[in-house]
DNA sequence: TATTTTACTGAGCCCTCACTCAGTTTTTCC
DNA sequence: GGAAAAACTGAGTGAGGGCTCAGTAAAATA
């Protein structure tokens, strides 16, 4: 690994673990083993460092589900939403860094000010977003699901699954306890049935 | 209003707007109209401050929900869940300020190293979650849902709910349009349907 | 090997901010 | 009215943190 990438690697936990404006640059360095300036050297600012780190999770998510998705084949659209479900937990479990920075609200505040932070958290939400959404265009046309607007049902599904996920990367309450009844809840929500 | 309140106050909506390490002391006094000093006076410290805003939403929430359930009856559980789930959304709009507090995770970050606001926390969330139980509970009894662990079904819907609440005061989405979907949501988790 | 480019260093600058304190004003109570 | 208590003031302090810069080391190139 490079220094620039062991640098990102510090900064990602760090400012997972205290949050951006509660982690000082020179803690990053001590961590890393470099001096504060040699960060600053690969990023010009503390800004430009927190915009390789969402662009790192945008390709690392991006690349997973593609991963993801070559290896899966899903009889149902309601299969293929429960699987990339699953899928998110999974990802969210076993890179959690990157997911407690998304879910602070840190960075919303960020990108609130910072057209760059802005551009990079929506191509990170609509990615996912998209995901959802393509299972149940997939369930409303082979008839597993019964929805209205897809594109609503999406963001009630992700609503749901990332609180959850939220729950675990705050450590509020055992999740994963949580996982079974989650699956459940989304196909009672999509799921078609037989008339009354 | 007493001085100590208004400082309150304006301490509330501007750590709502940037956050706790965002925000100054001298700002709000500027805001307030007060002197520094003034501050430090009525609170020892900028935790003791945060404290004291933690503690007067929790009482403004149990004191609205009060009123809500003094006023209002249920013909069933789902009637009522439905009913809490509205009001919350409700609170949430009235209340921007507060709910805003709630969903940054500066205060999740503050909670886990100071017992006092892990207190708060946690008398806050229990009593919101205790709120969806007990009309799970009455829609168990009267037959109006059908579910397994109430605990687990209060935590799921509560999460959606909160999920929905938080694209709110983020202003991520136009999540009023979001609200019917919401409700039809909840009702398809807890509802009791006739075995297939 | 010599030269240029790239990578790295860390002391120091400057600004922000929580908190203090000695003093002033206002309120309370006899 | 006067004394004591409570409320308030704002300049000052010290610590922390983003960023600079003049210089050194390592790598690439000629």
């Amino acid at each position: 690994m490079s220094k620039r990438e062991i640098i990102l690697h510090t900064a990602t936990r760090l400012f997972s673990e205290k949050g951006y404006h509660n982690t000082a640059i020179a803690e990053i360095a001590k961590l890393t083993g470099v001096a504060e300036g040699t960060i600053f050297y690969h990023f010009k600012t503390k800004e430009e460092l927190f915009a390789a780190i969402l662009d790192n999770i945008k390709l690392t998510i991006v690349e997973k589900y593609g991963e993801f998705f070559k290896e899966k084949q899903f009889a149902t659209g309601l299969e293929m939403l429960e699987s990339c479900v699953y899928f998110y937990l999974f990802l969210v479990g076993t890179r959690e860094e990157m997911f407690l920075i998304l879910h602070r609200y840190d960075a919303y505040e960020l990108a609130q000010e910072n057209q760059v932070f802005r551009t990079h958290f929506t191509e990170i939400y609509n990615y996912i977003l998209d995901v959802f959404e393509k299972a149940i265009l997939k369930g409303r046309d082979d008839e597993s699901m019964s929805v209205e607007s897809t594109g609503k049902a999406a963001f009630i599904i992700f609503t749901m699954v990332d609180g959850v996920a939220r729950l675990r990367t705050f450590n509020l309450y055992d999740a994963a306890s949580l996982y079974e009844q989650l699956q459940k809840s989304c196909r009672r929500i999509l799921q078609s049935r037989p008339p009354a």
